[in-house]
DNA sequence: ATGCAAATTGACACCGGTGTCAATTTGCAT
DNA sequence: ATGCAAATTGACACCGGTGTCAATTTGCAT
């Protein structure tokens, strides 16, 4: 309500509102007499600029937007978490819009919702990332984004995670446990992350010198559901694999639910693992070992260079373009020998 | 950019601007002949409303804000998207803001968020919707609220489930199934929703003519932790419990991987089960009972009083003050009859 | 046709900032 | 002291809307 404006610092400082407005924005070509005189007014009358007038001004809103539409809760939860930590410690808000990947008017919808809030930032989360009518629309309105994980990931426009590597390696950790018949779930063909992972699976078994069983490799979409129908297909079939890898911890959980449906021990008589490492890993029994994405990390540099972008610097520190992120695995109760 | 303003309208319509604001705002005495012919450049045109520009005339932004640090990631998540359908359907925008309840200056915190925003509407989730020094400063800023769950829930300013008859129908249905040692898994004692569903299980085990005892209930804190902790102490005693009801989902979640962890089958040597009915319930084996609390029509419920609340107009509908949603038994395969 | 209240409309200032450009001041070489 | 470029500052218009109040138009009774 009765907020102090710049006209009200202007005049107990006895300069123009527009010298005031040199200050707030750190701008050159103001004495040092002046700026110390106008900070002290600012502080004493507690002023704080009005975001809303500055946008208008400048045409820029300084506001962020994140759109998700991704089946894993647990990933969106803590990719939020990262994104409004950079958020509040830039003094920038950040909108939510929660998209329906499917529904044949999103472009449309999000251009609607662009017009009502004027967030001039986006923040894409697959399977939106590759949405070439969704990026062609933002280019046309001018509207800055990142996206995660891409197709092409080195356009420096966006942040990613080691999928190739990631899924190498825990395929390599079980086969250092001695599995043989390694199941992997594949995620959904749309996004870029499911076929990186893919890649790293069949590398690991490759360079193992094993030839793959293609029985063992089965579609999945990324959801709950999707792992357990999975399971249901791999688990049914002779020999039944001894481990199985999902390409994000949501299906795991569901190959986890599908195998105790049936009976089937855990690990002892069937490894499950996963990829993110998402909350529900601890939640569930037993534990899931998984590759830890670094979800947090990853929403906080989307934020950074998003924000960056928009304030017109560029992004400082190990901002060379590209941003891949490495995995670490993270092994729990869910994965052994097999037939111990 | 290149954005259509009132002024174009104005100019091709041969009015004034605020002949055209007044047509945008459906305000009365205009004529019907004049809106006509402003509604149809605005068509013509593709004319939107900058919200910025009306923010800044109005002082008010019409953006609300979501302020959490709930410890359920699917409470939330659910929550989220009712209130975002109603955003959405009012051309609203929702910002997010992540508090944590224990920080000494949240409530500084929070008000340098709204500075930052200009937000001024907020919707409270518990913990939060009952610390009174964060109202009293939002009192003082004209910002409005709407809370979820706090304590005095019918001050019209809120919408809450009935926790009470939540947990009396969830024991009810223990008792009928022939339960007699029932362990009950307290809330944070900080949130009114515990202390309700707690009056609702003793209730229950009152009027079933069962002397309570007093061991069989056990302080929880929301978290999945805080259930793990629980159930370790309830599987420790003699008689063991046969079943358990926890306050809500996660902890219950908890519960089944204590027990799970011990060896014991469930539901064949213990029954568990919940309340709020989030996603989590049928990822974890096996499936989880629970009373489900319409969240996703909770939030809705929220946002639409709150915007309403912000338009001036009082809400519609069965707005008598209080909104209390009553919750629905969903049984799954956690429970069963004892030592079937 | 005339008078008058009610309905309709527009001129102007304003919300809280920023951009442009001209005016003023400063600092230094001469 | 004088001249001049560079640094500093402010007047004014503007971003895209809304509120106030006065001016104009309309509709009806007389």
């Amino acid at each position: 309500m009765s907020s102090v404006t710049i006209n009200d610092v202007a005049r107990h400082a006895g300069v123009s509102k527009k010298t005031v407005s040199r200050v707030i924005n750190n701008e050159i070509n103001v004495s040092e007499e002046t700026r110390t005189k106008v900070m002290a007014v600012i502080h004493q009358l507690g002023f704080k600029r009005n975001p809303l007038g500055m946008a208008l001004a400048k045409n820029r809103s300084l506001f962020i937007a994140l759109l998700a539409d991704n089946p894993s809760p647990g990933y969106l939860q803590k990719l939020q978490k990262g994104i409004l930590q950079c958020c509040s410690e830039e003094h920038m808000g950040l909108f939510l819009y929660d998209c329906n990947y499917r529904s044949p008017t999103l472009v449309y919808e999000i251009e609607e919702f662009i017009d009502n809030t004027l967030a001039d930032g986006l923040i894409l989360v697959p399977p939106l990332s590759d949405k070439q009518d969704l990026l062609d629309m933002l280019q046309r309105k001018r509207v800055r984004y990142i996206r995660i994980g891409p197709k092409d990931q080195d356009s420096g426009d966006c942040v990613s995670f080691n999928g190739v590597k990631a899924a190498y390696e825990m395929t390599q950790y079980l086969l250092r446990l001695h599995h043989k018949d390694i199941a992997f779930v594949l995620g959904h063909p749309d996004q870029e992350s499911s076929h990186r992972c893919e890649r790293g699976f069949r590398n690991a078994i490759a360079d193992a010198g094993i030839t793959l069983n293609e029985q063992l490799v089965v579609q999945g979409y990324y959801t709950h559901q999707s792992g357990v129908d999975a399971a249901a297909t791999l688990l049914s079939r002779t020999p039944r694999p001894t481990a199985i890898l999902a390409a994000n911890d949501e299906m795991a959980v569901g190959v986890l639910y599908e195998a105790h449906r049936r009976g089937i021990k855990i690990p002892e008589e069937l490894s499950v693992c996963g990829i993110d490492d998402i909350s529900l890993t601890t939640k569930v029994w037993p534990n899931l070992t998984s590759m830890r994405q670094p979800i947090n990390a990853i929403g906080y540099r989307a934020a950074f260079k998003l924000i960056k972008k928009l304030k017109g610097e560029t992004a400082a520190g190990n901002d060379g373009g590209a941003d891949i992120f490495d995995c670490e695995l993270i092994v729990r109760e869910s994965t052994s020998q097999p037939g111990r």
